[in-house]
RNA sequence: GCCCGGAUGGCGGAAUUGGUAGACGCGCCAGACUCAAAAUCUGGUAUUGGCAACAAUGUGCAGGUUCGAUUCCUGUUCCGGGCACCA
């Protein structure tokens, strides 16, 4: 009787779904525990063994909870909407519909094959109407709510409204300083303004106030391609396909407000369980920065109101050092200010940029820039300093300009040396002319009435006069940027928007969803704007042509899982209230700032408007590891059919290339499916080869189907089984981990599972499990096991709990040891790794009900206890033996027993000791003169 | 360029709070069973020297703190992820 892999875990899948085991109920009086991982985009090339780690991991954790007693909801769905369904349909003329639900027919398949514990009644799909309704009507709350900075949450606009009718705006100022409101002079307005203003003149100002807004942003524009473009779609200034020229161009662009939401995203980091670093890049991408505005009036001020460079510093304190001033080349003074001589250079210099993306601005270490020949005076000091622009001020943060102290920023003082501008020294015989001082712990010198002050007092001392002196003010500000929120493209859920007279006006909730139409054509519509603008229904309508991107979809799922049927409610309060927040939330890296800071931004809105009761989505956050691809290559011998074995490609001239790792057994090849392989492209290969074999190259990079490194899990499902496929992803290393994926250790973990197997069965003998009585022996083997994959589990670490199996199935083995009692609590503890052969055996055993609800086995200190343990001796700190010490031994008695030992007075060499350290259940050092 | 990670035997990794570096598994070597192979089982396996006992070296690299460092500090190299329209 042996191991029957395939056919046991056939059926307890088919039984385990006619028992809707995995069906989870909004009403328990168990404690609730939410487990949720990150929906997948399904993507045409299926699951790799990449895809199912974080799964498996967050799968386990599910299964280990309700063991616990926890009523546990363990989702899944797919991120369906997306540029490469639309791109495949561009290439093949597949409706997107179509391939996305072909793709998560194929990923479900595979999905089930691992034997996932999801309750895929709760499945959910973001391309589905009956889904996208509820992101829609969530658009709509957000651009039907504006942000109150008094109260400090988001409220419904009505209630601006009122304020508006009632006082104007002068308690309100707009969010965005830099708009102007149309036929009016001031951005205060008061409540006889706003009676007299007309129907678009108050739109517009609403809009400016709205969580959700429409204003004017960048996009690459490809006008060879005539469509807007992804950054990953262009490629050092011309598209990936193609290679036309890419411009930036300005379009009409929804935003999300999420700056208003800056201050609360930073704060609440504190309440939550991420791990430092993640918190730390969302810090840094919301990047609270305290510093000062200043003006610095132009020597011959420009026509028009603005009579000065306005500059945001973090450094006030260098104000003195001050030797030119940088602005973004897209700043809008710079065609005013720039003196005539200037205006070809800069004009060409302009140009340039335009050709540039953010990315590559950012990433150049060439310095450019251009002189615009204005000039304006340092408010501190009077001297004249010179104007420039430069790519690497960029317009979005700050006020697009700098003040350049090439003595104190890295950066400036490159520029500086570049251009051989004057570099004044602030720092005194600190700066040595080569390298800019960026410490902060510096005194500030040559620099009038803050000289020999440190940089904070400083910086205290000068924003206060500038602020006196009315040409500066304190001000905090964030690097992060309002979140663009639409895309020029088709297959993404349709804004709820109608266009009149230029206002955007929101379609009744009763309306939704608004449904995607069907097109023929995925081509872009006329200047720029998404596939949309070309159907005339849709047109005519004077709906909204944009679509909403990736992340409208994904930033809201979690509290659609809890209640998914609900056709009244995007989530039934009560029951947000019952699941609450995602208490584990597994995902990779990539996503650190945007799916989870917009999710984060959504959840707070939500809750400021009282559709759910909290304010942070995602409690803890557990960050798995990308699984690499591990690349393989054979070397054909130029010119012709010959291939060489790697320890051979010295002797000849070769072209590496790659080939499939699924036909290389670790690295021999196997020639034979290496000649059928391809359709035979290499049917008439001819080897030459080391030892009989032919050994390939190995790499380890990411894995991709052009690479040839993909693994599919159903192949070794197939051939392993699914119980042995998820511990062995479990066994690979840490959850968080990047590692490469090797496939050639699977047969260890098989090999367990067989061994576990023996315990209960024998070929020959079968059934060898008894009723009798565990010794304590056997008794402490479990139990010690119990605690260790207890609290493996409980701190994520699945590699080490595989081993502690391992090493009970050794220990058991060896005694040998087949006593039910043991057993039986050995297989609830692997029921969350390997459910199947868990469940198999537990009935075999003669249990009744599943094992999926079995109680968690409790460890028992009694079987623990130790009296004595052997204690490494180290003689100056190197371990020279052991002895075997009571664990109530006193420093006495163990200085003793340990100056009695030959080889410590041998390695004493005839020293006293100085000094002997012992530490309890840990280690002894004798330390010598 | 900026931000965040990572680096330990031939390979994946273990060492949870500064306390025996290399658990567990793969691979490899030897042996048992077999006509043979597979499967299974037993033993060995960081490197160097030595028959061995044992000794020296050893956690990317260079320093430092400590009785003691894979773990803490400073500097540095290489690799991976992100940088706002891939998701």
């Amino acid at each position: 009787m042996e191991y029957d892999f395939k056919t046991l875990e056939k059926f307890w899948q088919k039984r385990w779904e006619k028992d809707g085991a995995y069906d989870v109920d909004n009403n328990s009086s168990n404690p609730k525990y939410y487990v949720l991982d990150m929906f997948p985009y399904p993507s045409g090339a299926g699951l790799h063994v990449g895809h199912p780690l974080g799964y498996i991991a967050s799968d386990i954790f599910a299964r280990y909870k309700r063991l616990k007693g926890f009523n546990v909801l363990h989702p899944m769905g797919f991120d369906a909407f997306g540029l490469p369904a639309e791109q495949y349909a561009i290439e093949h003329g597949i409706h997107p519909a179509v391939s996305t639900e072909n793709n998560i027919n194929n990923f479900r398949k595979q999905l089930d094959n691992i034997g996932f514990c999801y309750d895929w009644s709760r499945e959910i799909k973001t391309c589905d109407p009956s889904y996208y309704k509820w992101t829609q009507w969530i658009f709509l709350q957000l651009f039907k709510s504006w942000y109150n900075r008094k109260a400090n949450k988001a409220e419904p606009i009505e209630r601006l409204v009122k304020i508006f009718e009632q006082e104007g705006n002068k308690e309100y100022p707009f969010p965005n300083a830099k708009v102007s409101i149309p036929g009016y002079p001031s951005l205060i307005f008061s409540n006889e303004d706003w009676k007299h203003f007309d129907e678009v003149t108050r739109q517009t100002i609403l809009m400016e106030y709205r969580l959700a807004y429409c204003g004017y942003g960048e996009v690459n524009w490809c006008e060879a391609l005539g469509t807007v473009l992804a950054n990953d779609e262009v490629i050092n200034g011309v598209s990936e396909r193609g290679g036309y020229p890419v411009v930036k161009k300005k379009l009409r662009q929804w935003y999300m407000r999420i700056t208003e939401y800056a201050d609360r995203l930073q704060s609440d980091l504190d309440t939550l369980d991420w791990s430092d670093a993640m918190k730390e890049m969302q810090t840094n991408w919301i990047g609270k920065s305290t510093g000062a505005e200043i003006v610095f009036p132009f020597s011959n001020p420009p026509d028009g109101e603005e009579k000065g460079l306005r500059v945001y510093t973090t450094r006030p304190d260098t104000i003195f050092g001050v030797d030119f001033m940088v602005m973004a080349p897209e700043h809008e003074l710079v065609g005013q200010i720039t003196t005539s001589r200037q205006k070809a250079a800069v004009d060409e210099y302009v140009t340039y940029v335009k050709s540039r993306s953010e990315r590559e601005r950012m990433t150049e270490k060439k310095i450019s820039g251009c002189f615009t020949g204005a000039y304006v005076i340092n408010p501190v000091n009077g001297k004249e300093v010179p104007v420039w622009i430069s790519e690497y001020v960029l317009a979005g943060y700050g006020t697009g300009a700098i003040m350049a102290v090439p003595s104190g920023d890295e950066r400036d003082h490159k520029f500086a040396k570049h251009f051989k501008i004057p570099i004044t020294n602030i720092f005194g015989d600190l700066y040595n002319g080569e390298d800019a001082i960026m410490d902060k712990q510096v005194v500030i010198q040559n620099s009038g009435f803050i000289s020999g002050l440190p940089v904070k007092e400083a910086a205290e001392k000068i924003v206060s006069r500038l602020e006196e002196d009315g040409i500066g003010l304190r001000k905090v500000n964030y690097k992060m940027r309002d979140a663009a929120f639409s895309r020029q493209r088709y297959w993404g859920e349709p804004f709820p928007i109608m266009w009149k007279e230029g206002i955007a006006y929101p379609l009744d909730e009763s309306k939704l969803p608004l449904e995607l139409p069907h097109v023929d054509s995925y081509k872009p519509g006329p200047e720029g704007e998404g596939p949309l603008a070309n159907i005339q229904s849709w047109t005519d309508q004077s709906l909204e042509t944009n679509t909403m991107p990736g992340y409208a979809g994904s930033s809201w799922y979690f509290l659609r899982y809890m209640d998914p049927h609900n056709e009244k409610v995007f989530c039934d309060r009560k029951v947000s209230d019952y699941w609450n927040q995602v208490d584990l939330y597994i995902g990779g890296t990539e996503h650190a700032v945007g799916h989870l800071l917009y999710s984060r931004m959504w959840t707070k809105v939500l809750y400021d408007l009282g559709h759910i009761g909290f304010n942070e989505p995602f409690k803890k956050l557990l960050n798995q590891g990308m699984i690499q691809g591990s690349s393989r290559f054979v070397y054909r011998k130029r010119g012709s059919n010959s291939f060489v074995s790697l320890g051979l490609i010295e002797q000849y001239e070769t072209d590496k290339i790659y080939v499939d790792v699924n036909i290389v057994d670790g690295v021999e090849l196997d020639m034979e499916a290496f000649k059928k392989w391809r359709n035979g492209e290499y049917a008439d290969a001819e080897f030459i080869l080391e030892d009989g074999k032919y050994v390939c190259g190995v790499e380890v990079e990411k894995m991709s189907k052009s690479k040839f490194n993909t693994v599919n899990p159903d192949d070794l499902v197939n051939k392993f089984g699914a119980d042995t496929f998820r511990m062995y992803e479990m066994f690979l290393g840490p959850v968080e981990q990047s590692k490469p994926w090797d496939t050639k250790g699977i047969e260890g973990v098989h090999r367990f599972l067989k061994k576990l197997w023996r315990l209960f069965y024998d070929e020959q003998k079968g059934k060898v499990w008894t009723e009798e009585t565990p010794t304590t022996q056997e008794w402490k083997i479990l139990h010690r096991t119990i605690k260790k994959v207890e609290e493996d589990i409980e701190r994520f670490s699945f590699n080490t709990v595989v081993s502690a199996f391992m090493i009970a199935v050794n220990e058991l083995t060896d005694l040998p040891c087949h006593k039910k009692q043991v057993l039986e609590n050995l297989l609830i503890l692997l029921t969350p790794f390997a459910p199947h052969v868990a469940e198999e055996l537990w009935h075999r055993l003669g249990n009744e009900g599943s094992i999926l609800d079995a109680a968690f086995p409790k460890w028992e200190e009694k079987y623990l206890i130790e009296s004595s343990r052997n204690y490494p001796v180290a003689v100056n700190g190197k371990t020279r033996t052991e002895l075997n010490i009571s664990l109530d031994a006193t420093q006495k008695e163990v200085e003793e027993l340990v100056l009695a030992n030959e080889i410590v007075q041998k390695w004493l060499e005839g020293k006293t000791p100085k000094k002997i350290i012992y530490v309890k259940n840990r280690m002894i050092n004798v330390v010598a003169g």
